[in-house]
DNA sequence: AACCAGTATTGTAGCGCTACAATAACATGT
DNA sequence: ACATGTTATTGTAGCGCTACAATACTGGTT
């Protein structure tokens, strides 16, 4: 026993790359994120470090922002032989998928659910964004806008126009006020959706954001103009992020559970073995507070 | 050739472990952040993607909130045997300065300077929390509240105090408006901050953030208390992030240029035949905007 | 004392590569 | 034709571990 501590002392680590060319097997995840701006994503990487340690697992992450990034930084994780991938919803390198069909090692997709590659796991993003519709709906809102997001980002959440449509048909309104941004906008998008809603609809009452942060941008945007959030519009944000619950007026909004999305995804990538292909369902919850 | 493209189109990929184990050295390098929440540190990683791109390295990240986590994680990057270990300044296990000492692979700490583990790499916090104060007295301020944080993050910032008390007792003004808040507070502390500041020095005319999230806060809080920023009060953010050219007014800060040193810690690193122990000095900013 | 099942110990092949030695092929000069 | 230098090809040891076979010890039976 007290080698090992003789060994410490030294300042020795086994050498992993041995152990596992030897074994075959390490007890290291890869996760791959598309930037880790937000806090979301930073919630999926907190849950799935609580659930892969729990099974005794480690989690190294590689950010890549392209889809080329992102096959080069997978082939470095199979590279390392890592136990198993795990992947965010968004355009994939078509490459990607043929390379993780063969390669044998598990992989899951979050944050999207459909179609993905391995298992997909992610929460109803089209019943989310019904809910909100419908929350709007019926506060008596009639001139809805919506903005969406386009580039990678986006593709996480192509469900969330359907969803509204469909609940603006139903209501009988017109589901045609949408915008769409670049996702790299940030705060600044929030002034430029208000301008461009208004000017296509001066009687706009509510805004359904692709985000907390944009959300917060037009709020930002409606008190310059003296506009009061919600009285006169309201304004629904997406992702529960920090800002929504210290902005004046509170922001309405979706709240993924992203460390749920974490935890399942590594359930699923460490339980790879039974075939259950089926994409997981995390949950979600409409936090209603003073903007809408 | 043709071999090579029947590999790929079978989805193989170089064992890496294997490869390492036969060369002794591998093209990984391994960073170690304390959460990734804000966007300074998402800077950060990407400079130190550009820089290890560029010299044909990858760069793998672990996110470690404890410095028992940190340590973990340390290892795990040490049993892979990356390339180099960027470290981010912070409380560390004790047995990692031992660990880092011993094991040969060369290591950076950033964000911190001082005494670091390996080569250090870091702006001057100190002259920018000189820079940011003068400033404040230089408009007539003369009763300036001062937020720092507690907790791990507080340490990356250690210089900021002194240096504030420095110049205010040069400007014969009361250096004593100190206040500590916990380091994971966000944004709900920047109202708690104003309320407790106010209470000990009702003519309060500027106040020291520790973040541009806390002085947004503290914005919020101005407003809702009727108190005009920067007219009757000013306040100074830290890290200029995307909030603070959002917000009305927009937040005067300081920009640590995040990406210059994670250019910097992966050229250290890489470099670290050169036994040339200096630590590297980045660039940073005063940001003068309308909020002080 | 001889036997065997059960347990602890030691020894060794081999994981998939890379580095480099050994060898083969070739060009050049006398 | 042969020696010599130069480049291309092939072969192989070994990186540091793990899995598992081989072997050495137990203690309880007959």
């Amino acid at each position: 026993m007290t080698v090992l501590r003789v060994a410490a002392e030294l300042g020795y680590v086994p050498n992993m790359s041995a152990g596992l060319l030897a074994a075959g097997t390490s007890r290291v995840i890869g996760a791959v994120l598309p930037s880790v701006r937000n806090s979301a994503f930073y919630n999926y990487t907190v849950g799935m470090r609580r659930e892969a340690t729990k099974r005794g697992f480690e989690v190294i992450t590689m950010i890549a922002e392209t889809p080329e990034e992102e096959l080069s930084s997978v082939q470095t994780l199979l590279g390392l032989r890592v136990a198993g991938v795990a992947l965010v919803a968004g355009p994939h390198a078509p490459e990607l998928h043929h390379l993780m069909d063969r390669c044998g090692t598990p992989v899951v997709e979050s944050w999207g659910g459909e179609n993905a590659i391995g298992s997909g796991v992610g929460y109803n993003v089209g019943d989310a964004s019904r809910d909100v519709t419908r929350h709007l709906i019926a506060q008596g809102r009639r001139r809805i806008g919506f903005v969406q997001i386009s580039g990678g980002g986006g593709l996480r959440y192509a469900h969330r126009l359907p969803a509204f449509q469909q609940e603006m048909f139903r209501a009988g309104l017109a589901d045609d006020l949408v915008l769409t941004i670049r996702a790299s906008d940030g705060f600044g998008a929030g002034a430029q959706i208000i301008n461009d809603l208004v000017a296509r609809e001066p009687r706009l009452d509510a805004v359904l954001c692709p985000s907390d942060i944009v959300a917060a941008g037009a709020v930002f945007e409606c008190n310059r103009r003296g506009l009061s959030v919600p009285k006169e519009i309201a304004i629904a944000g997406w992702g529960d992020y920090d800002i929504g619950r210290q902005l004046t007026p509170t922001l309405t909004t979706i709240a993924p559970f992203a460390d749920e999305i974490g935890i399942s995804a590594v359930s699923a990538l460490l339980n790879a073995s039974d075939r259950d292909q089926s994409p997981i369902q995390t949950r979600y919850a409409l936090y209603i507070r003073e903007s809408a």
